[in-house]
DNA sequence: ATAGGGTTAG
């Protein structure tokens, strides 16, 4: 029996193998000594196999690797101008593209065609790469394919990426025959600048419009916080879809009303709900402070025995972290482990370091912190959020040095995280000495939270006068929470003075806050003046304001 | 064989 026949008989179960290895070289090499050892691995006049080998391989890094290199020099020369279209069009990073792209036009004695460029410019739209695309809109009118009805619209997307509408315009208007494609195109452009006049316009004017029109649209108003003008639009909408709803919902959860946003998931056919619509839920529910509704969808989720995403488990863990439940994270654990997530997404390992270390599993959290091949500034963030909460605040400290000795460029969470770190371990000159760099160094100018901790930790460490002297002279407009750390202080430091004047200014900024009330009243308790903790205790009561249960009364 | 749309962490 001949190889050649061999392999061509056996190609389907080879693709098979290939579609089931995807994500790790080691496999594809693997495949690839199989069949050198069997004398099938495809030489070049095997172009199609050799293909499938090279999306895949081109398709696991964002610059081809040597690997990908050294197959695509097996490529038949001339190589097949069908061969390099559908190769390009199964790429999804632009640097390999381009490479594929340049080797096209030096191994093929035809020029690139109609086929050739929607997907390279689709490439340049995502990322958004203006000059790359730009260029190769000058290609392609030197090739005489920018007439191509496919190609134009490509470049309208990319254009519109690009926030360059008047390009995207002017592009449409030399258009003899737009297709419902390039008008959705057009107004997704106009949609991304937020003018929603145009879009609305151009959305009446058109001809026909098909499902993306209404969902372009759709998220354009959502997105653009006129959940009114989404909603009607849903309402007129000819056949609803997941995706239209999933907008809708997302656009609710985003504004704090999961109500509406349940009563739409509720009124949706089990059959439309994909992961997208779940996973809208769930997150929605968990950053809304709603656990348990996520903990319940994510329950009916399960029973309908399908394979959950990254987006569903990173909702549900971010839930789980806020109920500290020890027992429901290593089922969370385990379930993540079990189900082929891809655990070097770094939201999912992010979030199951957050998980372990708020429920109390230190111990997996920094396991799996260890684990990680690249850390980020946020699985950092994670681990030393465990720490201050685990009354480790040094520690979390030095490995926000560590973070930094590693070459990482601290955002303004990772600076929230450890000025809190500094002012739960007491470090009041390391903190300031992050305040500064902060300023200094990463040129983020401080946010409301920032002062906050920088109040905390002043007002901890018993510096009150410092800490209200800095709250006076803020350059933004102090936060509750600042106010409340200083607050905090005062009770601990048996400040009564101080105290009084703190709290009024937080009866003023939020009179619905029942801590506030029970923190002036434990100060006036603290010094045996009874008769004032009733008084405080009468205003609660005059104000409607009630005690959160569950919070104590009691200065521990 | 080619173009337009949706969800996620600290």
């Amino acid at each position: 029996m001949s190889s050649r026949y061999e392999c061509q008989r056996s190609l389907p179960s080879i693709c098979t193998l290939l579609r089931r290895s995807r994500r790790s070289l080691g496999h594809l090499r693997q495949l690839h000594c199989f069949l050198l050892r069997r004398s099938l691995f495809p030489q070049p006049q095997q172009p199609l196999l050799l293909s499938h080998f090279l999306s895949l391989s081109l398709s696991l890094s964002p610059l081809p690797s040597p690997y990908s290199l050294s197959l695509l020099s097996a490529l038949p020369s001339p190589t097949p101008l069908l061969l390099f279209n559908s190769l390009l069009s199964s790429l999804s990073h632009l640097p390999s593209s381009l490479t594929v792209f340049n080797l096209l036009r030096s191994l093929s004695p035809h020029p690139p065609d109609f086929f050739s460029l929607p997907p390279l410019i689709r490439l340049c739209a995502r990322h958004p790469a203006f000059r790359t695309g730009a260029s190769l809109h000058a290609l392609a009118i030197r090739l005489r394919l920018d007439s191509d009805v496919f190609v134009s619209t490509a470049f309208i997307h990319f254009y519109g990426r690009c926030l360059l509408i008047g390009s995207a315009r002017s592009l449409f208007d030399t258009m003899s025959q737009p297709s419902a494609v390039s008008w959705t195109a057009l107004i997704s452009g106009y949609l991304r600048l937020k003018d929603l006049k145009s879009a609305q316009e151009l959305f009446d004017q058109m001809p026909e419009r098909n499902a993306v029109t209404w969902n372009v649209m759709i998220d354009g108003y959502v997105k653009n916080a006129d959940l009114d003008g989404a909603r009607r639009l849903f309402d007129e909408m000819p056949e609803k879809n997941s995706v239209a709803c999933t907008c809708l919902i997302d656009g609710f959860a985003k504004a704090g009303d999961m109500g509406s946003a349940r009563l739409l998931f509720d009124q949706m056919n089990h059959r439309d709900r994909d992961v997208f619509a779940w996973s809208t839920m769930i997150s929605g529910y968990a950053q809304n402070g709603c656990p348990c509704d996520a903990l319940f969808i994510f329950n009916e989720f399960h029973k309908t025995k399908r394979k959950p995403d990254e987006c569903i488990v990173v909702g549900l863990m971010s839930a789980c972290s806020q109920l500290g439940n020890l027992s429901l994270a290593k089922w969370i654990d385990s379930y993540v482990m079990t189900r082929s997530i891809n655990t070097n997404n770094s939201r999912v390992l992010t979030s199951l370091i957050d998980m372990n270390a708020k429920c109390g599993d230190m111990e997996r959290a920094h396991f799996l912190f260890h684990s990680i091949p690249q850390r980020n500034i946020a699985s950092y963030c994670s681990l030393m959020q465990g720490y201050c909460l685990h009354g480790l605040g040094s520690k979390a400290v030095d490995l926000f040095s560590h973070m930094i000795q590693e070459g990482l460029n601290p955002d303004e969470v990772a600076f929230t995280v450890v000025l809190s770190a500094c002012s739960q371990a007491g470090l009041v000159e390391e903190g300031k000495k992050y305040f500064n760099m902060m300023r200094k160094i990463c040129n983020i100018s401080p946010s409301g939270d920032h002062y906050a901790c920088l109040v905390d930790l002043l007002g901890r460490a018993g510096k009150l006068e410092e800490a209200y002297e800095l709250i006076k002279l803020l350059p933004v407009e102090p936060h509750a929470g600042a106010w409340g750390a200083l607050l905090g202080a005062c009770r601990w430091h048996s400040n009564i003075e101080l105290g009084e004047l703190v709290a009024k200014r937080l009866f003023e900024l939020e009179p619905q806050n029942g801590g506030n009330y029970v923190a002036l009243s434990n100060i006036y308790a603290n010094a045996n003046r009874w008769g004032e903790v009733s008084e405080v205790r009468c205003m609660m009561n005059e104000k409607g304001v009630r005690k959160v249960p569950g919070c104590t009364w009691i200065m521990t």
